[in-house]
DNA sequence: ATTCATTTGTCGTTTAGCTAACAAATCACT
DNA sequence: AGTGATTTGTTAGCTAAACGACAAATGAAT
């Protein structure tokens, strides 16, 4: 009898964490072009995996290349360069997806995944699976290659801030977006869930540690934002950007 | 008897243009998975211009969204932003596609192409077509994700080069892609058609005008390259870099 | 040849933002 | 509560590169 329940547990968790998988796929945007049995067939294959805060996730060219879908908590994607500078390329939050988006492993390239808050769960699948999947359903092809454009115009927009405008302004930019994705809006009030240091946001906005502590400094003198490590409120996020 | 010969000569340059726009696919990298019908698919659609220095071809918002190849000559692709700056995004030679590359024509963007050659030659067809396209040809659709993923790895690098590196090393960067890919090599001697302006040069490394002017002629007083507004001679292209 | 527009060359001046260097605050761990 | 590590705050130089302003060279057009 105890043996009975025993089987049966295993059993029942072994199919939440199956359906789990599936349907961590399943909604997704990108996905919504696939059959259930299209899905199912990447699920096999699928990996599973939490870690914690602190944590890095290397996915790069020892292991074989996968695309990987944060379903939980945020990361942060590094990659550092053969001068040893270390720079910021995304945050990523619940759902996105990284690893080799290109379907082209490079070697040169030396990329890897900080986890930044206290838990996060990843699943993730090979990308030759992936591409034959690609073959077999062209409409997940016109998909993700709208899906990487998205990331495209994204990074051209990055871009040409870091061209034509000043540190002050990429900053207050960076707050505003975030807020959107994010934060939570009471009003024109915005209150932010604040897992990264002053040297991340440095980093995201490209400039140093100081002149990105300045500037905070310098909003919250202003009344503009309060912040602490905990989070950031955002006054009114109308008259941030004016 | 005239009449005869003018149908008929008629008849053959509209073969012949036929059979240049099937051609001017057909020897493009990412159409070698299609068939020859479905090239021809593409082509009875395809559009075919030539323009001269210094026009401007808009592909924004207003058309029909449509992807074009650049056969002949160079375009340099400009695009500028509320508070009117320009930026050049891109110079592109023989062979090299551009417009709504990532099948989303986005209105918020204003880019446009500018030839810098005495002549081009650019043939196009309509996006929905292509994408139509995509769906029949899985093979293609695969090609079609690697290319815009390729798009996306040369931002990504410039990006962190306009990030890390300082204006010389950009401008260096630049000339030695500029002749690996241009460049007519004689051992190490590597000389390049120069259609660009120094203004040019500046916004492409991102720098100002004066500072790229600068900048060359501390080059060419090195020795290290010897440059016109026709030519650029690289001395030796190993110890440029160095 | 003359005129006008574009491109190139040079030079001070100014400045945004980097670096270095240190102190204070906070966190994580035992 | 104590200790070491990480994060934040602040300042003083320093510097790469932008900017403005102008002259010279080249090109295109009549």
């Amino acid at each position: 009898m105890c043996c009975f329940f025993y089987r049966f547990t295993i059993l029942l968790f072994f199919r939440m964490y199956e359906e789990l998988k599936y349907w961590y796929l399943r909604d997704h945007k990108l996905f919504w072009a696939l059959s259930m049995s299209q899905i199912k067939q990447l699920c096999i294959i699928t990996g599973f995996k939490k870690a914690n805060k602190g944590e890095v996730i290397y996915f790069s060219s020892s292991d074989v290349p996968r695309i990987y879908l944060l379903k939980k908590g945020n990361i942060k994607i590094v990659s550092s360069d053969e001068d040893g500078n270390e720079a910021i390329k995304e945050i990523l939050q619940k759902g996105d997806l990284f690893g080799e988006l290109t379907l082209e492993s490079d070697a040169d390239v030396n990329e890897y995944a900080k986890v930044l808050t206290e838990e996060v769960s990843i699943c993730s699948f090979l990308m030759s699976d992936f591409e034959e999947l690609i073959l077999k359903n062209p409409n997940l092809a016109l998909s993700y290659t709208k899906f990487v454009g998205l990331k495209m115009k994204r990074l051209k927009n990055s871009y040409s801030n870091l061209v034509s405008k000043d540190a002050k302004t990429r900053l207050l930019t960076f707050l505003s977006e975030w807020a959107q994705k994010e934060g939570v809006f009471d009003g024109n009030k915005v209150t932010i869930d604040n897992y990264l240091t002053q040297n991340d946001i440095a980093q995201i906005i490209c400039t140093s540690r100081q002149t990105a502590t300045q500037l905070m400094n310098e909003l919250e003198e202003k009344g503009l934002i309060y912040y602490n490590r905990k989070q950031i409120m955002i006054d009114d996020i109308a008259t941030l950007m004016a």
